[in-house]
DNA sequence: CATGTCGATTGACCTGCATCAAGGACGACC
DNA sequence: GGTCGTCCTTGATGCAGGTCAATCGACATG
C-alpha cells in the first residue's frame, strides 16, 4: 500500500493544468456535478476554492475511515473505491472516471479507500469552504442531491449485478459501460480499460481467473476484441448488450 | 403481482391513526427523515399534506418504472424494493423498515418495484407540495442529501456483502441487522423476522433452500434460536457477529 | 542476451451454492 | 375432521466459479 501523500494544491507541471483547464472550463466541475445553475459571482467562488492534484496509477488517496480534506471531480483518469473484510477479500464499491464526483459533502471521513486505478487528475475543492458555499446557495445542496441520487441508482444497478448475474453477464456489463462512458459521437467502437484485471475482478465480485477466461471466451466468440491487455474494441454493441443479460442501456455506476 | 393500488390519503381506522401519531408525534417524519431542524411554520405545511396509507402483506405499491406520487415515512411493517432482470432473477436493492425514508425528491418515477413486505403503514407527503417546500427550505435539501447519503452508504455496505461474502456470513449479517433494528434498550435478544424465507434469499443474492440451511446450521450450533417462521432469539450477539465475517457493527442498509 | 518482475492467461481440480425433488408444518376454509 | 395452499425444511445431485499452480508475454535492468 502506497502512503497516502498529497501533490495536490501546488505541484503540477503546466501541461497537467492545462489539461485539467480543457476539461474543467467555465465551471470547475461541470460534467455530472455541481454547477450547472451556478451564478457568476458563486462560480467565482468555486474558482476561489479551486486547486488541482494528481497522482500515478496504484497510489493511494485516502484510506478506508481517513478524512478527505477535499471534495473534487475526476478530470481525467479513473479511481476507485474499496472496501476490505478482515481476511483480505476486497470489493469495489464506486469507480470514478472523468467527471464523476468525490466526496461526501457534509462527511469528513470516507468509509471506503480510494485508490488511483491509473494516472489521475482531480479538480478538488477544499472541503470546509465548499461546505460554506453550500450552506449559502440553497440550489447546489439541490444539485448535490441529484448527484447522490445519481450515485444510488448505479450501485443499485450495481447490487442487481453482483447478487444476480452470472461471471459472463458482469464481464459484459462491464465491457459495455465502459464502451459507453468512452464514447463519442461515432459510436462506441473502441475503448482503453481503465482497471487491470484485478481491479475489474474487485468491481465484479469475481477472481481474476474467471475474469480473464470470460474475457477470451468473449474474444473467441467474437463479441469482442482485445489490442494489448488494455485496448477493448467491440464490433457491434448490440451482441455485447445481449450478453450482458437485460435491458441495460450501460447505466451501471457512478 | 397485486395490482397497484392506493388506500392512502383516505381510508383509515381510528386504531391505524392512533398509531401512525405516536411514532410521528409532532414532526411527521421525524427519525431519519426531513425534520430534525423543522421551524413551526415548516412543521405546519408539512402536516398540512401529509397523510397516512395502508397496505397488507404482498400488496405492490409501485411497479419498477411507475410514477410514485409521493413521498413517505415508514410508520409500521416493512417494505422492499426490488429490482428484476428478465427472466425472472430478483435482486431486492433496499428494505424500508419504520422510520426509514421512501422515495426521491425531485424523481418521479421509481426504478424499482415497491412492495410490503407485512402490513404496512405509511405516512405519506403529496410529491407536488414536497417539492415545492424543498425549494422554499434550504435546510430541507441538506437534511435529504444527509439522507441519501445515508442510503448510499447502506447500498454499499450491501455491495459488499453481496459481492464478497460467504452464505453463512449473508444470513449472519441480515440477522444481526434485524437484531440491530429491533433492539430496545435492554438489548437485542429477540426480533420477528420482517421477512419470509423467500425475501430473506433476494436480499442476499442467494436461494430459498440456502437460506434456510444457513439459518438451521446457526440454530444447530446454538448461535440462534427460532420461534415458529419469524421469530429469532440470539442468546449471544457477539457469536452472531463474528459469523457475519466483519468489525460489521450491523450497519448494512438504510 | 540473461534475468527478474508483474500482469495476464490457461489448465486441473475442488467446493459452495444452485437446482431439482420430496416431504413437513400450519393455517384457512368447507 | 379433511383438504387445500403456502411456506419452510431436507436430501440428492450438478455445475459455475473459486483455488492452486504452471506458463506466457512485455518490459525493465544488469
Amino acid at each position: 500500500m502506497t502512503q497516502p501523500h498529497f501533490k495536490g494544491f501546488n505541484g503540477m507541471s503546466r501541461i497537467d493544468l492545462d489539461l485539467a483547464k480543457q476539461s474543467c472550463a467555465g465551471c470547475p466541475i461541470r460534467h455530472r456535478a455541481v454547477c450547472a445553475t451556478c451564478e457568476p459571482d458563486e462560480l467565482d467562488q468555486l474558482e476561489a476554492m479551486k486547486s488541482y492534484g494528481t497522482w500515478s496509477a496504484g497510489e493511494t488517496i485516502v484510506l478506508e475511515g481517513e478524512k478527505l480534506p477535499f471534495v473534487a471531480s475526476v478530470v481525467f483518469g479513473c479511481a476507485t473505491l474499496t472496501r476490505s473484510l478482515e481476511d483480505g477479500r476486497v470489493q469495489m464499491l464506486g469507480l470514478l472516471l472523468p467527471s464523476d464526483f468525490l466526496g461526501r459533502p457534509g462527511r469528513g471521513t470516507a468509509p471506503y479507500e480510494v485508490v488511483a486505478a491509473t494516472d489521475l487528475t482531480l479538480c478538488m475543492f477544499e472541503r470546509d469552504a465548499f461546505e460554506r458555499l453550500i450552506e449559502d446557495t440553497p440550489h447546489l445542496a439541490l444539485r448535490l442531491l441529484e448527484m447522490s441520487l445519481d450515485e444510488l441508482d448505479a450501485a443499485r444497478d450495481w447490487m442487481l449485478l453482483l447478487g444476480r448475474k452470472t461471471a459472463r453477464e458482469k464481464v459484459a456489463t462491464f465491457l459495455a459501460y465502459v464502451l459507453k462512458r468512452a464514447s463519442t459521437a461515432h459510436g462506441p467502437l473502441r475503448a482503453d480499460l481503465p482497471l487491470s484485471r484485478g481491479d475489474m475482478a474487485s468491481y465484479l465480485g469475481l477472481t481474476i481467473e474467471t475474469v480473464s477466461r470470460q474475457m477470451t471466451a468473449l474474444k473467441r466468440e467474437g463479441i469482442i476484441d482485445l489490442e494489448g491487455k488494455r485496448g477493448l474494441l467491440c464490433p457491434d454493441m448490440a451482441a455485447l448488450l445481449i450478453e450482458a443479460g437485460d435491458d441495460d442501456d450501460g447505466a451501471v455506476i457512478a
